[in-house]
RNA sequence: GGGGUUAUAGCUCAGUUGGUUAGAGCGCUUCGUUGACAUCGAAGAGGUCUGCAGUUCGAGUCUGCCUAACCCCACCA
């Protein structure tokens, strides 16, 4: 910072790209083993490729750097790990849009060339997220940037596939799952949205064989009646009782279907009985396989309607519906419709209405997994920030289901499973090309693994895992797990299963769980709402810091929180006071030795507050990044800096630095600023990185940079209560002084006489000794201090605060009546905080029960309130005699 | 059907081992270009902390219930 021609406003643009390169080059963000040094790690949430940074991504990476950048100024050896996702789904649908634009598909490509094309594109355009988040200063270790497709995450990928197969944790299976027809895939149960919908019920007629009698079913997808196998009422349901064992006949198909008795159903419900579709949903594939039922697939995995479909083959799923239904109430088989609201399953990824399907897929044997990753978490080996989402967690997990693993794409870890004409399956850890038992050529399984498989692996894989490298030894278990409560499910509780069954250990200590930003409506921000804001543009505009600030002040833990512009400006205006108290302090600092230490005794009232008020800084902002209470330490920072260093301590140094003549006085002053601001500064480097470093390279110190400079002390020889009380008292009188001049409009620049009447001589003391600051602060002059005895002043404004009796004479009369209002205001106040505290006093409960220091405090006030209103009583009635 | 979160100033939110005259930012009112800052300074107005009950000497804070909003989970056709 230039002492002269300095701007007034802070400029972020021209200083933020200048340091994180800084940074980088000096290699400071990198971490090497060193077995000795504590470690701190943490793993990113690695973000899509195809991903473009958004305030999710900002706020989840801006709690990891404060994090790693505090603990690094700790002393740790700290390690941020980068990396990104591959994404599976996701990336193969921007790739394929990117194809559809020139009339293509992936099939017109095939296989090879098409995965060819997305890493074209990912080498393309795979940088973008990770350039973002360098612009929002995330100091992440980018030598060890790691890609969940890479040779080395591939390679841990496999380990586990083959590992959990050979202790026959996956299996293989032919099992309804859901189905994505748009996606053209299987889908695991958590990537399926239920979305609540008006909808339909159609009751339908289906005639008992040989007889005339009818029973109606009810469903909400009348299409799936051509995959009807069967239909089952509750076995002791009186009304069917006597036909269990018997079959009707399915409409337009004629297909016989048996009637079974089956405990699932709900006699209660709709019509009592349940038409039986084992291929087309899950209850009643459970209840065919109870009952020997067959599975008739009529959907093709495109979403139209299969050959099995007769009539309707080749149709869409919901022109069949359509068809169909019209088709029954001609025969005469619709009964009725009703309005019916159900939950429909969509596509995570494409929002397409999900089919239940029969499929050949993979699946992973959940529940040994699980148990292991519940009591990680009940015994507090790693706890959630906050609790509350143990629960969740430990829910999900206490009933959680099978996985599927299996994706019907093309991009991501092909399952390393070959198949032999022979009937052979093999699994292999090595790619193979000829059966092993008959020597035949095998074909692998074209299926690719869920993305979050290998995310799961994520804190291990990227420390090169399955080796036992330095790097596992040092940093594994991770310290903290940073991420949105929206991924517990996907990606936490998978990384606590893995971690267990591959490293018997947790991968991470801590899971900070925050929430969602959402627009100043309070909605999600989504490109179809069109509501989102984009992060780099608060950059642009405001810079990163202004961002991060904004991000993690008026925020708690785990909850949502709404982005506002007014913010953003709150926050620019936080850095640019900083700026400018920091240029303050630069453009005084001429002829200091940074060397030079004052005698104790050299130190002033203001300073001795000022460094009791920054340790207990310390304390607050040091207790609360440990409890992850991270926007509680920024606010304590800002209101350090902004209400007692600004609006108090800068004040009260200047008349010492513009006396030139006092040379230790004003020495003393320059240190006490220099030092205050420069452990300040680090105390705020975590938050706003930026900005500290570029203030900080102005200040003499040692070092090459704020960010590997040491984290402040907690100096408790510092703090100094008796300091801290006197210039309270210093500080109410001045607020005192002030307020009575603006009563009486005693114009800003002009001084005026104000007599002190001071209860205690110690605090007469106090009050001589300062008198500059109620001068400088108050325009107070001449100041005339009075013994508790001495006759009290007529024709002047009063106030009262803490052992001070504040008198402003006025040359001309006072307004008596307003003045005596005014008082009589004060008056009402303090007798309402005195019947308060004389009620909690007189209560035998409080002062038998209370603690000792609480009623002290109590006492005091009392005390406190009393003189006051003898004081006030005295005005009031001085006033009456005028 | 289960489970959770939130309810504090006009708006957005802090307030974490129960004890402050309940705070901030924005907005509002009145002043203010004195050598850091108008992205600023000074003074001020504004709240029965959703409601009810309980525990306690003492509740914004703990417990229960009510109301309202939001969210997650769940295979009722």
């Amino acid at each position: 910072m230039e002492e002269k021609n300095i701007s007034t406003v802070y400029d972020p643009q021209s200083v933020e790209k200048k340091w994180y390169q800084f940074w980088e080059e000096q290699q400071l963000f990198h971490a090497e083993v060193e077995p000795d040094k504590k470690p701190f790690s943490i793993v990113i949430p690695p973000p899509n490729v195809t991903g473009q940074l958004h305030m999710g991504h900002a706020l989840d990476n801006t709690l990891q750097d404060i994090q790693i950048r505090w603990r690094r100024m700790q002393g740790y050896n700290t390690l941020w790990m980068p990396g990104t996702d591959h994404a599976g789904i996701a990336t193969q649908i921007k790739v394929e849009e990117m194809l559809a634009q020139d009339g293509l598909t992936r099939y017109d490509l095939g296989r090879e060339e098409f995965i060819k094309k997305v890493w074209e594109w990912k080498h393309q355009y795979g940088n973008r997220i990770t350039s973002q988040l360098k612009s929002l200063g995330a100091s992440c270790d980018w030598q060890r940037e790691r890609f969940t497709m890479d040779e080395g995450c591939s390679k841990a990928v496999r380990e586990v596939f083959v590992s959990l197969y050979e202790q026959g944790l996956i299996y293989q299976g032919n099992r309804i799952t859901n189905w994505c027809p748009r996606c053209n895939t299987a889908l695991s149960d958590i990537e399926v949205e239920h979305e609540e919908k008006p909808g339909n019920l159609f009751h339908v007629r289906y005639q008992v064989e040989g007889s005339e009698e009818y029973v109606t079913v009810a469903t909400t997808r009348p299409e799936t009646i051509l995959g009807d196998t069967g239909v089952a009422v509750h076995p002791e349901d009186v009304r069917y009782q006597h036909l269990i064992g018997k079959s009707l006949i399915l409409p337009i198909v004629g297909r016989l279907l048996p009637i079974v008795g089956d405990e699932y159903v709900d006699p209660s419900f709709g019509t009592g009985a349940v038409k039986v579709t084992p291929a087309h949903d899950p209850n009643d594939f459970e209840m065919g396989l109870r009952h020997q039922l067959s599975e008739i697939m009529i959907m093709n995995p495109d979403g139209t309607m299969a050959d099995n479909a007769g009539k309707y083959a080749g149709m869409d799923r919901y022109e069949c519906r359509k068809a169909l239904v019209a088709d029954l109430k001609e025969l005469g088989y619709l009964v009725k419709i009703d309005e019916h609201a159900h939950a429909v399953g969509h596509c995570q990824r494409c929002n397409t209405v999900i089919e239940p399907m029969v499929s050949k897929q993979w699946f992973v044997r959940m529940e040994p997994l699980a148990k292991p990753a519940i009591e990680a978490v009940t015994s507090g080996s790693i706890q959630f920030v906050p609790e509350r989402f143990t629960k969740i967690y430990s829910n999900w997990l206490e009933n959680i289901r099978d996985w599927c693993i299996s994706r019907q794409i093309w991009w991501g870890h092909r399952i390393p499973a070959w198949y032999c004409g022979c009937g052979e399956t093999i699994v292999s850890r090595q790619d193979i090309t000829v059966c092993p038992k008959c020597g035949g050529a095998v074909e692998q399984d074209p299926d690719v693994l869920d993305t979050w498989f290998s995310s799961a692996l994520w804190p291990f894989s990227t420390m090169g895992w399955p080796e036992n490298t330095p790097e596992l030894k040092q940093f594994y278990p991770t310290s903290v797990l940073v991420t949105g409560y929206d991924i517990i499910f996907f990606w936490v509780a998978r990384m606590i299963m893995m971690g267990l069954a591959f490293k018997q250990d947790i991968p991470f200590k801590h899971v900070f769980i925050h929430g969602l930003v959402r627009d100043s409506q309070g909605r999600k921000m989504s490109k179809s709402l069109g509501n989102g804001i984009d992060p780099l543009e608060v950059i642009e505009k405001y810079g990163a810091d202004t961002l991060r600030f904004m991000l993690i002040t008026g925020n708690t833990p785990g909850n949502d929180m709404r982005f506002y512009w007014e913010r953003v400006e709150a926050s620019r205006n936080f850095a640019n006071k900083l700026w400018n108290a920091s240029r303050f302090v630069l453009m005084n600092l001429a002829g200091f030795d940074p060397g030079y230490q004052p005698a104790p005794e050299q130190y002033t009232l203001a300073d001795q507050w000022i460094l009791s008020r920054f340790t207990k800084t310390v304390s607050e902002v040091t207790r609360n990044l440990e409890r992850f209470e991270l926007g509680e330490a920024g606010r304590a920072l800002y209101e350090f800096i902004w209400n007692e260093f600004c609006d108090w301590y800068i004040e009260m140094a200047k008349s010492r630095l513009y006396n030139k003549e006092d040379v230790a006085s004003r020495a003393t002053a320059q240190f006490v600023l220099w030092t205050v601001l420069q452990d300040t500064l680090k105390l705020l480097h975590p938050f706003m990185p930026y900005i500290t470093e570029e203030i900080w390279q102005h200040l003499p110190h040692e070092g090459v940079s704020i960010m590997v400079s040491v984290w402040p002390a907690e100096r408790k020889s510092l703090i100094n209560a008796q300091a801290e009380q006197n210039m309270n008292a210093i500080m109410e009188a001045i607020k005192a002084i002030r307020n009575l001049r603006a009563e009486v409009n005693v114009p800003p620049g002009k001084k005026s006489e104000v007599l002190l009447k001071i209860a205690t001589p110690e605090l007469q003391a106090v009050f001589s000794e300062n008198s500059q600051y109620l001068r400088s602060l108050a325009a107070a002059e001449p100041i005339v201090i009075l013994s508790a005895q001495a006759e009290k002043p007529e024709n002047a404004m009063t106030a009262v605060t803490n052992g001070v009796e504040i008198y402003l004479p006025l040359r001309g009369l006072i307004d008596v009546e307003k003045e005596t209002a005014r008082l009589n205001k004060e008056m009402d106040s303090l007798n309402k905080e005195l019947a308060r505290i004389s009620g909690k006093l007189a209560n035998p409960g409080f002062v038998a029960k209370a603690p000792a220091d609480v009623i002290e405090k109590e006492q005091a006030k009392q005390r406190e309130y009393e003189e006051k209103r003898v004081a006030i009583t005295e005005r009031l009635a001085y006033l009456a005699s005028l």
